[in-house]
DNA sequence: GATGAATGAGCATTCATTCAT
DNA sequence: AATGAATGAATGCTCATTCAT
């Protein structure tokens, strides 16, 4: 199925912004790799930063869109925060390099774009943040410093961005799998299977 | 205590590749920012790859050697892994901008250049994957995907650099213990304290 | 007629470097002389050296092109010479800025450019070399030194670029002519009208 | 035999005058050369272009006395041309860098430079001219054109200093020689053991 | 006599962007 | 829809030169 030129731009800005930065990628590279000239790029996009903007806004966006469905409804803290994680997770390899541009190009945007970007961020963090304290509320997370804990959590998942692989040793499934078991380690849940004793 | 003007540069640098990355950063803000011209800034550096190569290097450098020093001698995993997270925290929490520089910029090196902290670096990590291999065949950690586990914990504990300020609400040792907390229990140890338990 | 932008960019060139050196040009100076922004200047040329190469390339194409229709099925080795210091002489006194800048320019060439550049020189010399060896073979050429005296009659002739000049004493017709007398001498034809007498 | 600092620096200049040109020459080269930090070179020379009409100058008036001393006393046309021509290629083969210089830097001075660079040169080749035409006045130099003649004449022996080498197949005497001959065919100059016969 | 430090001006080249066609 | 042409501003870096030590 023929995808758009636009579409084509799009591609070729996340894996450049992703690989190389933004600063570190020019209006030509972005040309290249879109096989346009410079000057047709602009029929499909504003500047090279409204771009970028865009990529972040609908990157967030699916994933604050799917992450509520996927916990809508759900009240147990456990199982809420199993389906973050494993979103989250499956988000990152799936997508490697939007999530990349999402989770490194914050601070680049200017005050006007990044304000929109901002929000949606914090409505996606909203949701782990009332998960983990409903959790601790209802006794089964066990965490001194539960702002901190979140974040390191979704650092820890960010990370896959970075290095998994399709073609690698572990499944996708695996890979959120074992993100949900240390999520819920530094959340102090007791998995009974692993109380201190055999390895996965 | 007068700082020398080299140092002032390099200050300079670590700060602004730190907050708006290496290409984000032009030969003239760093100039700007070490109170001197342009041209100036040639005596005290070669490339600006080689500024950023240089601080790099020096702060793996740094961080190896400390590591090192800090788990010599010490045969307990868990103690070990104590050590090396809380070494890395703090220098994460004490030198933000350094070590966010080294976490972002691999990339950006050319080859010459990037071998030599690629090695540093590999170095480093190895301190830490020798320590989980060697607490897994003593049977005190339990993680069915150290590498993976290795990477979260790494990934989780430089966030730090990203978020900790002195004026915050939690100190430098709080910070670290519960880097250390959340690590044991990604490695599965049973600290007894907490099997299940109070709030810390 | 008009000219083409790159017509323009080329012939600034042309005149810049033959008068004040490639190393003595900069980038801005072509700019005013094409009537250009110097940005705009890269759209008709790749570097400055490519920009030089190519000027040098097609300067000597185009001699080792109209040298080789001259000598074209003439046999007599003294119709030959005449012909190729005819040609030479004209092109240096028509054409002064591009030969100056193709006889002063090839140590500044780096390898890769200076190749091809060398190739072509080294094809119209052989034309001369050819002939004045075949001249020496058949007896009407007196010289103990061809390859010296090859040498030192092109320079004689490449001089004429820098001082002809259509409005000056001399017509082109006679300065050719001139030249081709005192070739003939340096390869010690015997002219009849001249065996030691009159004042031509 | 030790070298004078200043002597070294002027060597340097010379010789990356010679081959870099003097735009293509920095005043870094030129220090590194004479293994002078930049700033000492200023305590042995000007500006970089007064060190330039420097050499120049003392190169031509060297030349000129050397020329002047050869003919003085000499009144036969033939022989004073024979000096001069012996005196010039010498000159160009041994101190080929030098005489290099001079032939073609004239134009990069600036007028207050130039000026005495320019007498120098004119006072010399008035030995020339004036030699030349005292042959014609003499009926021994049959020329049309002595003005063209003369210029082809140093054109041709200037070429030397960019081809002879002491470790070449010709010895300075056979070169010197052999622009002699040339030198006389070009003024018509009738030399018995050649008139039209044997190869030398 | 020698140099490290310093710089304003300049270098060739690329930047993101616009616009007429 | 697409692009060649154009540019002002900026890029990283080097220039020749000065000066305090």
């Amino acid at each position: 199925m023929a995808v758009s030129t636009g579409e084509r731009v799009r591609r070729a800005a996340v894996k450049l912004f992703a690989t190389k930065g933004f600063h570190g990628t020019g209006i030509r590279d972005l040309a290249q790799a879109a096989k346009l000239s410079s000057a047709s790029l602009y029929h499909y996009m504003g500047t090279k930063e409204e771009l970028l903007a865009g990529i972040m806004r609908d990157c967030l966006r699916r994933l604050l869109d799917d992450a509520t469905d996927a916990v809508d409804g759900v009240a147990d803290p456990v199982e809420r925060i199993r389906r973050l994680v494993t979103l989250h997770v499956t988000a990152h390899a799936r997508q490697p390099n939007e999530t990349r541009v999402v989770d490194d190009h914050i601070d680049v945007l200017s005050p006007r774009l990044r304000r929109e970007v901002v929000q949606l961020r914090d409505a996606y963090e909203r949701l782990w943040s009332d998960t983990i304290e409903a959790g601790r509320k209802e006794g089964v997370f066990d965490t001194g410093q539960p702002a901190v804990t979140r974040i390191a959590v979704l650092d820890m998942c960010n990370g896959v961005a970075r290095w998994y692989s399709p073609r690698g040793a572990l499944t996708l499934r695996q890979v959120a799998d074992h993100h949900v078991e240390l999520t819920l380690r530094a959340l102090g849940v007791h998995t009974p299977a692993r109380c201190g004793l055999a390895n996965s």
